[in-house]
DNA sequence: ATTACTGTATCAATCACTTAATACAATAAT
DNA sequence: ATTATTGTATTAAGTGATTGATACAGTAAT
């Protein structure tokens, strides 16, 4: 899997959403034990300080939990992860709305464009 | 109008989008004089050095015009601006798209989530 | 007890962006 | 002609965030 962190946006945060991602969308499972931080850092090709910071912003959020000497694990509260999955859609959803009424298109006219799309 | 700048991302790329917005919906109208560096420097509380580069990736783009001593102008290139708009459209149909399907859901369901969010 | 693995803390270096202070060149207005 | 207003260019300094290097602390395994 290729890691695909791009310069214009922290590293860290580009990571945090990439394992987010893992998780609500269940490639990670409530209970899994995570990586450490330097063998993440080592796969991404990042810093360890990096890892643990996105790490650390991920436990903020509740996502994972540090046992503090044996690693890292995915939260097995599965309902927290799919309301911060509802969450993530419903934040992607408004911004998407917000921008294309911006751009003055009608809520009509935004479905068509997006049944077109495909 | 308030210019809501916020500090996570460079102020001349929020400038840039904001006037690229205020042209492709029409605010601006093809061929109005826009303010000089200075100027919207001031009204929008940066720095006149700041203005100017967001002026400069506007022009690079095609969207306005310099007149070197009577300033700018909105281009009257009219296809030219529909067809930013277009893209910018394109560009957010696609990216919301692609972030959806991330979090796992399929187009029935991105689509009953549009409908139910107003 | 020693080793090897965790996470954590601290400090310095780097980088992009912004700001600042000026200066210059061209033209419209007077 | 003079003045004011354009855009433009240059150089320096400041600022904040990110990254990098390294050391520290705790615990499981042996």
């Amino acid at each position: 899997m290729a890691w695909n962190l791009d310069n214009d946006r922290p590293i860290y945060a580009q990571i945090v959403e990439r394992i987010q991602l893992q998780i609500v969308s269940g490639i990670y499972k409530p209970g899994d034990k995570l990586p450490s931080v330097r063998e993440l850092a080592a796969v991404a090709g990042v810093n360890p300080n990096t890892m643990q910071k996105a790490f650390g912003e991920l436990e903020r959020s509740g996502l994972i939990i540090t046992q503090r000497t044996s690693g890292r694990i995915v939260t097995e509260n599965e309902h927290m992860i799919t309301e911060i999955k509802k969450e993530l859609a419903k934040e992607h959803v408004e911004r998407f709305l917000e921008k294309m009424r911006e751009l003055g298109f009608e809520k009509k006219e935004i479905m068509a464009l997006l049944e077109s799309d495909k």
